[in-house]
DNA sequence: GGCCATTACTTGCATTGACAATAATATACC
DNA sequence: GGTATATTATTGTCAATGCAAGTAATGGCC
């Protein structure tokens, strides 16, 4: 199908931002989560996501969680629930604040670090294969600078 | 939060690819999503990105629709389904093959476009304030060059 | 000390999404 | 013609997401 093919008083579907940006975020994050169970680690990559922030520092709340991720609560509370069920992590009740539940990795969870990284960083060498450091350099800003722009 | 300050055996957290491409995605559609509630149209962006199809050309099967919006089949049947029992279309069988159920607007599918294209256009032109042409060419580039790095 | 707003987390509901499996129909090939 | 294969769409399962509403605990303020 040919590319600019569809106007719609003047949004050129697909050239627009909306469009390509799913595209690409719906690829690599689906890339990731094959690569993932191909290794026989059903991890997702949001579950990936926590679990990087848990190898630099265990003991989080789910609210720093939450903000680290730019997940809402609910969507941490589930996410760190299924990561319990399936093992990878624990959740204690702080002492000082019974409201509290903070996160910590079980001897699983800090397993996968060894295991999964590697992966990780295969699939970002093979997205950004062939493209200019100066393009990614710019890429980079422009996606930090749409992120200032949209809704705070 | 400092930017930087997780690092992972070399992945650099908040300077990765996919957490902006996430973080990105995610808010502009969330954005997307408010910006029609506010204006009464129940419309989630992926509902909208089938009506843009719809718009420039009616009697789509569910299939050409799933091959351009990227999404598959089971995903399409309930995005449609949705829209149907909103009034925003209908599905009708195909005469040539009765396998097949090609999807048209309705009147009130018709009329969002007047309504809608308007905040889409307001929201892309927020996302790229301030960003220079060029980059933004670059930007789209950059996109493209991943998406076909990426698994077919 | 006691009310009240705030905060941390959970649950409910609806949509999207991937994958697997199924039903119905169409096509290819002998 | 008849069987095998492919295509179109649907349903089931599970996870992620956002919003709204609810629970529990904290902290401020009088």
């Amino acid at each position: 199908m040919k590319l600019d093919q569809f106007e719609n008083d003047g949004i050129v579907v697909d050239k627009a931002l909306g469009f390509w940006l799913n595209r690409v975020y719906q690829r690599l994050r689906t890339d990731m989560y094959r690569a993932f169970a191909e290794r026989g680690e059903d991890v997702t990559p949001e579950q990936w996501m926590v679990l990087i922030r848990l190898w630099e520092r265990e003991g989080l709340t789910q609210s720093e969680l939450s903000d680290l991720t730019l997940r809402d609560a609910p969507t941490m509370s589930r996410i760190v629930q299924g990561m319990e069920e399936r093992g990878l992590l624990e959740r204690r009740k702080s002492p000082e604040d019974a409201r509290v539940r903070t996160v910590f990795l079980t001897k699983t969870g800090h397993a996968l670090r060894k295991k999964l990284v590697p992966v990780a960083r295969m699939l970002v060498e093979r997205a950004v294969r062939g493209i200019p450091e100066r393009d990614l350099r710019t890429f980079r800003s422009v996606l930090e600078r749409m992120f200032e722009n949209l809704e705070p």
